[in-house]
DNA sequence: ACACCTCGAGTTCT
DNA sequence: CTCGAGGTGT
């Protein structure tokens, strides 16, 4: 196809050169030539020639480097005012219970006027203005510190780049960053004609959007924002009300959402969120619920806020979308230890975000009560917002005579031999001890990152090996055959250099993790430090008794027995005769001389973590409390010490740790915590 | 015997 | 995240 663009072109270079040069004299001279107006025309022509001719967008775009140092894209930023989270309603009740607490904090006790509303999916980020200007753009990141994203921020046509003289001189302005529906479909789309993968949800779409290294890439995307807040603001007319902000924003050009609503009573605001849900599908962008908040800045103020959330404004969450789909199947899964978890094969259905094909039905009496049956058509969410949930047929939608599902008598895989169920047991077992599903799931536990931690060994590598033959226990990954698989398609000469090399490296790895790696039941992380730090090396533990397991604390008669049989099995020696002889005589103590050079702030403690938290792993801010002597278990109890609350908590340990009155930490306060064993 | 902690395992999709 | 099950203390 010949292109059609000399004219296109021509105008670019043009629109690129004047922009340039009008862009000097403003921000370079301080002496403009011709209006904002004027010059903004320049700019949006500019970027529409962009958007049709994407293939000509030239580097040094103004569009795409406007004001904007590349060098300091995703540079951390802190914000002058840290950008809150919003505490979570999810029905009338909770809506009320915030009412009635933000009440009893007020003198006059009355909330006055409401400003309702929508809550947007997309990513909060803070637009600083500075003379008019748009200085910094950053994400919200922690709220306290985000990243750097003005390159990317000023690729986004609806958000302008200068405001008009009546602006503060300082306005922090506070959004959500989102791909219209419009936009969304029409890059499907594009993916199609490439013959690419689609884009799953519009959300996660703009994350990645805003995320792009190269802002060219961020200015084809069609993003927009809707501004609904403010931060530091210096100099510009008084406020005293939150919808008096709203519309300033507006006057300046910034977007402010039109489905707004300032009304005097509760009983108005949770029509306001009735009606929001049943819009929520009509929308041309994707919104997770609704946001209430006090109108009165005075009285904003006098509630004050908790360490992560303001008093005075509330987010009412929608409830989880429900799908139905056809149920077509349910199959059952074998783990690392022969575990036959039975699973559904979900006709795909997009619910919550993603497409859904598969969701885990626990175990036989899960099936049995939830009565689901292949050939039904079922109701599927995602627990938590992640996880896929069946939650039951549509006893109407079943054809008659739809048998009840019978757990398969024998594993899947080829020797078929039989699963069992012992009394007082939920769960089924493949006792099979060469099942080829069982060794391929205690491979992939010995190489995963908690146990020998070898990388470039994953869950296709070890299928293709066992299928040739290479492994059949996991002694053999200390002796596969490098010659043969440099052979493999798929097999460069580096490849199998890393490879080697990781498996080489495993060899070092702590006498816990070695422990982790054998698979034995009962045992996982916690357990097997406990047995390395108890006996100090692999031969102790292998000569001991059940008893003398049993004394060590944590450890009962169950798991003793256990890691007894284990070891007494003729199999299990054997496998452990092939085990390099580095790692036989690994010991504990290594790993713990670097951990008593700690100071142990949190002796005693017990520190739950919900959330990320910035500069760690999830697994690093469990290490990091135990390092320093506290312990750090998966849920809240009475026993537990403090609540550290990160991004994205989840709920429910928040709401115990708040009706057991346990101190909720945010991330400042955990650091100080760390450091010096202080609570707040 | 019971309650209450903890731990472990499996799990989805990008 | 959720479920099931082992360990410990009363």
């Amino acid at each position: 196809m010949q292109k059609v663009t000399t004219g296109a072109e021509d105008r670019i270079s043009e629109l690129i050169e004047r922009i340039g040069y009008h862009n000097d004299r403003y921000h370079v001279h301080d002496d403009p030539e011709i209006p904002d107006a004027e010059f903004d025309e320049l700019v949006r022509e500019l970027r529409e020639l962009e958007t049709a001719n994407p293939e000509l967008i030239r580097p040094d775009s103004p569009t795409q480097t406007v004001g904007a140092d590349p060098s300091t894209l995703f540079a951390p930023v802190e914000h002058r005012m840290p950008m809150m989270s919003l505490d979570n309603a999810f029905d009338r009740e909770e809506l009320n219970a915030w009412a009635d607490r933000a009440r009893r904090r007020l003198a006059a006790e009355d909330l006055g006027d409401l400003v309702c509303e929508l809550k947007f999916d997309g990513l909060a980020v803070s637009l600083r203005y500075v003379n008019r200007k748009l200085e910094q753009a950053a994400t919200r990141g922690n709220g306290r510190v985000g990243e750097d994203i003005t390159a990317n921020i000023l690729t986004i046509s609806s958000i302008p780049h200068r405001l008009p003289g009546n602006a503060p001189d300082v306005l922090e302005v506070r959004g959500e960053v989102y791909m219209p529906l419009s936009a969304f479909e029409e890059l499907n789309a594009e993916q199609d004609r490439a013959g690419k993968a689609r884009y799953a949800n519009p959300r996660n779409t703009a994350a990645g959007s805003l995320r792009q290294k190269d802002p060219t890439i961020t200015a084809t995307r069609g993003l927009s924002i809707w501004c609904y807040s403010v931060g530091e603001v210096q100099g510009g007319p008084a406020l005293d009300t939150h919808s008096a902000t709203l519309e300033l924003l507006d006057t300046l050009g910034l977007p402010v959402n039109p489905e707004t609503a300032t009304v005097g009573s509760l009983d108005k605001a949770w029509e306001f969120v009735v009606r929001s849900e049943s819009k929520r599908h009509g929308l041309p962008y994707e919104i997770d619920g609704a946001v209430i908040k006090v109108n009165r800045l005075d009285l904003q103020e006098e509630l004050g806020a908790t360490s992560r959330a303001p008093r005075w404004a509330v987010a009412y969450k929608l409830p989880p979308e429900e799908k139905t789909t056809k149920l077509l199947d349910i199959h059952v899964s074998i783990g690392g230890k022969g575990k036959a978890t039975p699973f559904a094969a979900l006709e795909p259905v997009f619910v919550g975000g993603s497409t859904v094909a598969m969701a885990t039905l626990h175990n036989e009496d899960q099936v049995r009560e939830k009565d689901v049956r292949p050939g039904d058509t079922v109701v599927v969410r995602k627990a938590g917002d992640v996880i896929p949930e069946v939650l039951g047929p549509v006893l109407a939608d079943r054809p008659d005579g739809l048998p009840v599902w019978e757990f398969p008598e024998v594993c899947p895989c080829p020797h078929q031999q039989p699963l069992t169920r012992q009394e007082g047991d939920a769960a089924h077992y493949c006792r099979f001890p060469r099942c080829p599903e069982q060794l391929r799931g205690w491979i992939e536990h010995f190489a995963a990152r908690n146990a020998l931690d070898i990388e470039h060994l994953g869950e296709q590598r070890v299928r293709l090996f066992i299928d040739l033959g290479f492994i059949s226990d996991v002694g053999d990954i200390y002796s596969l055959p490098y010659d043969r698989i440099r052979e493999l398609e798929g097999f460069g000469e580096l490849s199998v250099a890393n490879l080697a090399a990781a498996i080489e490296a495993s060899k070092q790895q702590s006498l816990a993790r070695l422990l982790v790696g054998l698979n034995i039941r009962h045992l996982g992380d916690t357990t097997c430090e406990l047995l390395a730090e108890a006996f100090g090396s692999l031969e102790r533990i292998m000569g001991a008794s059940v008893e003398e397991l049993a004394e060590v604390d944590g450890i009962g008669p169950i798991i003793a027995e256990s890691v007894y049989e284990f070891f007494l099995s003729e199999v299990n020696q054997e496998i452990i005769q092939k085990l390099p002889k580095e790692l036989l005589e690994a010991s504990s103590s290594d790993a713990e001389a670097e951990v008593e050079a700690l100071p142990q702030t949190l002796e005693g403690m017990t520190i739950v973590v919900t959330g990320g938290v910035e500069g760690y792993t999830r697994d690093g801010v469990g290490a990091a409390i135990k390092a320093r002597g506290g312990k750090a278990p998966g849920s809240v109890s009475s026993k537990t010490t403090a609540l550290v609350v990160g991004e994205n908590p989840g709920a429910s340990k928040l709401e115990k740790a708040e009706k057991l009155g346990i101190p909720i930490l945010d991330e400042a306060q955990f650091q100080r915590l760390i450091e010096t064993g202080e609570l707040p």
